[in-house]
DNA sequence: AATATTAACAACCGCCGCCTT
DNA sequence: TAAGGCGGCGGTTGTTAATAT
């Protein structure tokens, strides 16, 4: 069934903003807070609906807006994003401060898809990115990540409840800490072929024959990881990460120094994220 | 200079999930 | 527990500006 638009309503202007109307939302939304959507209109005497209202404060009129053009860092970061999440352009929105979902999409649509397009991957030989030669080396704006956090409940996420077959064997004491205590952190695991990362690095895609369901014989992995602030930040998990499309974990796996695999891996609430001198 | 085409961006629409009652 | 309201999200469309013919 479903609700009919709010627009619908009668009386109520479509299109296009007037300066009078974003300055009568602004100060409204200034000296009282925007409250209930849909009871603002009415109450700041605009005669457009709660969700048009909604939309034009938080897509144009919201202070900590960046207005202008991007620039070919957070184009990039929208690229890499993209392949890790997908069309979540509100998620990709999070980690670009100061900018909304709208515009990344609209840049993502006019821009960003072109030149993907454009841009033919190199060639990967089979499990080519294993060997630390082959793969790329950290770019200066990477940042190794350590955490003390006992990375055995990454495996418990994965396989369940119970000790994995690859248990932590090293010390916390090897570890260095990160002071997030409940970061959580998603994998994305490129499908298509790689990407270019911000410093036009080649990170090459995950080739099926890299997975492995056996933790036993796993290596230790290297992830590429976006921050909050779209930094990079490479990690590395001490176990050879099984086949999933989205792996939630609670923060915190141990991170080893052994750089093997590069992937990707965003930091899902990475406000709560400091890093650590290293 | 006029017209057609393309690009850029703002705004709308409808669905979905969460929250409240 | 179910129903409805609300905000948020992603897809899409409409309008304007820029560029090509």
């Amino acid at each position: 069934m479903g609700r009919a638009p709010c627009c619908e309503k009668m009386g109520l202007k479509k299109g296009p903003w007037t300066p009078e109307e974003d300055q009568i939302l602004i100060s409204y939304i200034q000296s009282n807070g925007h409250g209930n959507w849909r009871a603002l209109p009415k109450l700041a005497g605009l005669l457009k609906c709660g969700k048009s209202c909604r939309l034009r404060w938080t897509n144009y009129l919201r202070p900590d807006i960046k207005r202008g053009n991007f620039t070919r860092e957070e184009e990039d970061s929208i690229i890499q994003l993209h392949e890790m999440l997908g069309n979540r352009w509100s998620a990709i929105a999070a980690r670009l401060p100061g900018r909304t979902d709208n515009e990344i999409k609209n840049v993502w649509h006019t821009h960003l898809k072109k030149r993907l397009k454009n841009y033919q991957p190199p060639q990967t030989s089979k499990r080519h990115c294993k060997n630390n030669n082959d793969s790329k080396a950290p770019s200066t704006s990477q940042i190794a990540l350590k955490s003390s956090h006992n990375f055995s409940n990454i495996q418990e996420d994965i396989n369940g409840p119970g000790p994995g077959p690859n248990s932590p064997q090293r010390s916390s004491s090897e570890m260095s800490t990160v002071t997030a205590d409940s970061l959580a952190v998603t994998m994305g695991i490129t499908n298509g072929g790689g990407h270019m990362d911000s410093s036009e690095n080649f990170i090459p895609e995950i080739d099926e024959s890299f997975w492995t369901d056996d933790l036993s014989t796993a290596d230790n992995s290297n992830f590429n990881m976006v921050g909050s602030g779209g930094e990079e930040l490479q990690v590395q998990f001490p176990f050879h990460a099984m086949k999933q499309e989205s792996v939630e974990m609670d923060v915190g796996a141990k991170l080893e120094d052994d750089m093997d695999f590069w992937y990707n891996v965003f930091i899902k609430s990475g406000d709560l994220l400091e890093l650590p001198e290293f």
